[in-house]
DNA sequence: GCCAACGTTGGC
DNA sequence: GCCAACGTTGGC
């Protein structure tokens, strides 16, 4: 199994939004990036779990852990015309863009923030803290993740 | 609100 | 196939 990080814009859909349906569980629609794409069509499986990144947020960071229950399938948003993320370029027939689906595992006690995130040594190597990366999925290995998961209890 | 970095598009 | 123009991302 692998790990994830897949950011969202909190003012669009927040970990608290996803705590908020139905069985703590969505799609997550509208990725529109040919990599991201493949990621979410090809590699990440059910029982894959993923880092909740709060991007474009006060301040941004880790918010809490979901699984994925529900490999890479059509994104149907860009099927429909009054979706803000339709392209008319893709087709029932001919999907250009897959969503997987995930649920919460739980969120953290606190968000960890991007500083703390970049002050960690362990982390040097991830794309989230380099700058310029735009990717909105990324793996995480397993010593990141770990990592991470520690700075939960190691707050200042 | 600014702007650097990056991906995509389209003319040639 | 090149590359300038453009749109988007996302931290600050």
């Amino acid at each position: 199994m692998n790990y994830w990080l897949m950011k969202s814009e909190p003012a669009e859909f927040s970990i608290d939004d996803l705590a908020a349906q139905p069985k703590q569980t969505d799609h997550w629609d509208g990725v529109r990036n040919y990599q991201v794409r493949n990621m979410m069509r090809d590699q990440m499986a059910v029982g894959d779990q993923a880092l909740f990144y709060h991007s474009n947020a006060k301040p941004p960071g880790v918010a809490g852990i979901v699984e994925v229950v529900r490999e890479g399938y059509p994104d149907h948003t860009a099927f429909d015309p009054d979706d803000p993320h339709y392209d008319p370029k893709s087709d029932r027939d001919n999907p250009r863009w897959y969503m997987v689906d995930v649920q919460l595992v739980r969120r953290f006690q606190r968000l960890i923030p991007l500083n703390e995130l970049k002050a960690n040594p362990d982390l040097a190597d991830m794309p989230l803290v380099k700058k310029g990366n735009r990717l909105s999925v990324m793996p995480v290995d397993e010593e990141q993740w770990r990592a991470i998961l520690a700075m939960e209890d190691s707050g200042e």
